[in-house]
DNA sequence: ATGGCTTGCACCGCAAGA
């Protein structure tokens, strides 16, 4: 089983791209983030046609998640929950659903814009708020996949440039002892469980030639529970759909599990 | 030198992303 997930930065505008790497990358799991379209314009048939079966939670203009199963898996669809229950969002940004048992939960975590901004705020509470939430969830599943843009570089080597955006978004103390008391849950970042090219990352930005650079950031994570991380064979970044033409500033990531 | 691109929305420039 193999499950993935790629921030696509408007997926109007990316949909043959997720497309044409769908077809050379058949994963059972792919989730989205940043979709940048209200659930009506949400392009089923089109997917469906390429043997995914779409389940979603967008919005206008901002955020909106996606979770794309390939036929052939099991699916709970009662399973679906759109939104963190424990804390009132307007906010698309997290989508859960269980499918061969894994409960897989697909987050656009927020940017937080700048350090001491009320964007911050929102990200700190949200992630206080995802913490409790995730504790939960775990209670209730064994298996448990928690996949998606966090918009935190976890250590210093995540970061291309560790100097220029010390105290930053994303690197900032406050978000980095969330993520690790999140991670203090239970859950792995099966990324840092094999052997990784140096200066890997996830995000490259669009100015400056960032991808041809690489001044980059790794914030797209895959984090497992432990029944899953044992069972993981293999976590890469795969670069190539960043290279193209008109691409999202983001690389989509996967995750390779030993089961079924 | 706090920009640099890219997107959406709406309107000819802005907010937001990271």
């Amino acid at each position: 089983m193999q499950l993935a997930t790629w921030n696509v930065n408007s997926l109007k505008v990316r949909l043959p791209q997720v497309l044409q790497w769908l077809q050379s990358n058949p994963v059972d799991v792919l989730c989205l983030q940043e979709l940048k379209l209200t659930d009506d314009k949400f392009p089923i048939t089109t997917l469906e046609a390429a043997g995914y079966r779409s389940f979603f939670a967008g919005q206008k203009t901002y955020n909106g998640v996606a979770i794309l199963v390939r036929e052939g898996n099991a699916i709970d669809t009662a399973s679906l929950v759109a939104n963190n229950p424990l804390f009132a969002d307007e906010q698309k940004r997290l989508l859960a659903l269980t499918v061969n048992g894994v409960r897989v939960i697909c987050g656009y975590f927020p940017n937080g814009q700048a350090v001491g901004s009320e964007k911050y705020q929102y990200k700190l509470a949200w992630l206080d708020a995802l913490h409790n939430w995730i504790a939960l969830e775990m209670q209730q599943h064994a298996q448990l996949a928690l996949l998606g843009d966090y918009n935190i570089a976890p250590e210093d080597r995540d970061v291309h440039d560790p100097a220029a955006w010390e105290g930053m978004v994303h690197v900032s103390p406050p978000e980095r002892e969330r993520f690790f008391k999140l991670a203090q849950l239970g859950l792995v970042d099966v990324f840092r469980q094999f052997e990784q090219p140096e200066k890997s990352y996830s995000w490259w930005d669009y100015r400056m030639m960032g991808f041809r650079r690489n001044h980059g950031l790794r914030i797209d994570l895959i984090l497992l529970t432990p029944p899953l991380a044992q069972r993981c064979t293999a976590c890469t970044v795969d670069k190539t759909p960043r290279a193209w033409e008109q691409p999202s500033d983001h690389a989509p990531v996967v995750a390779t599990l030993n089961l079924l």
